[in-house]
DNA sequence: ATGAGTGCAAAGGCTTTGCATTAGG
DNA sequence: CCTAATGCAAAGCCTTTGCACTCAT
């Protein structure tokens, strides 16, 4: 279970090898790849913060919004994307960890703004003998874990 | 790395002290101290696990839902409650961390259900510089961190 | 051509709000 | 007493669903 550590790689350099992947992993949940589809990967791929659905649909003009949710979901359950619910406010979505690298996410509790960071990679290992420790504890199997720094951002403090 | 420290005392034994507490939390906001909002607290004390506002009602039959949503947001507003909000079904409700202690939550992907766990001391150190660090880093001004162990509690397991 | 994907509009479900009534300090 | 709190019902808001049309294979 290699944690990547840097910054991690969502931009748009390997877009081409993401398409196949993306197509791949829609074909194994018998799902067709198509322009929206496509142009939802790339919005998300561009960015480096999960982005709420108004963001993405200001991205993408031309998407109609259930579309947009119906294929997000799509996406979801082809392991492409991934919801990402970080305060009562609004869900926002995000490509898959194994696509990006792990990564954890400062929010702010002033403005709301969502940006990525990582551990650095003995925090990440301490933190997850501990977490596995625990889910023991607790008769619990566990998947994956999900930190938040909650906070405030540069241009809100 | 064992972390069994015992689940975090969100019990009875205190709750003369709690209810002066959160009687003075009220006063400091302007709140009065009414039934519904000991009741509520009562509640949230009683269990040892964030609760979804359906659950709360079924354990104070007598609340309107509005009132339960409102007397919440108060009792939020005096720092005596806070919102949980972990998957993207209902908000959940738990005492402040200040009077239970710090603590992190187990989440059934399964069933949803979700239950409290502590790190050991070391971990929780080890993750809180690195947090520290990464907020630096940031420019983050960092308040509070959030952590969620997602995976299969005993009984979906 | 044939079933999946899309857009539009309407429905759902949790949460918030308006307003008259009741109760806290 | 006088303002805040409560209950009920209606409104809001994000998200999902129904249905006819269009596009991908």
């Amino acid at each position: 279970m290699a944690s990547t550590h840097e910054p991690h790689p969502r931009g748009r350099s390997e877009v081409g090898d993401l398409d196949t992947i993306v197509s791949e992993r829609l074909d194994l949940v018998d799902q067709r790849t198509t322009a929206a589809r496509r142009s939802l990967v790339d919005i998300l791929a561009g960015t480096t913060a999960p982005l709420t659905l108004r963001e993405i649909l200001e991205l993408d003009a031309g998407l109609a919004q259930s579309s947009a949710y119906r294929n997000l979901a799509v996406l979801e359950e082809a392991g492409v994307v991934r919801r990402v619910v970080i305060g009562d406010d609004h869900t926002r979505y995000e490509l898959a960890e194994d696509l990006t690298g792990h990564h954890h996410h400062l929010v702010c509790a002033d403005c709301g703004a969502v940006t990525d960071f990582v551990l650095d990679d003995p925090a990440e290992q301490v933190l997850e003998a501990a977490l596995d420790a625990a889910a023991a504890a607790a008769g619990f199997r566990a998947e994956h874990h999900r930190l938040d720094l909650v906070g405030t951002c540069r241009r809100c403090g």
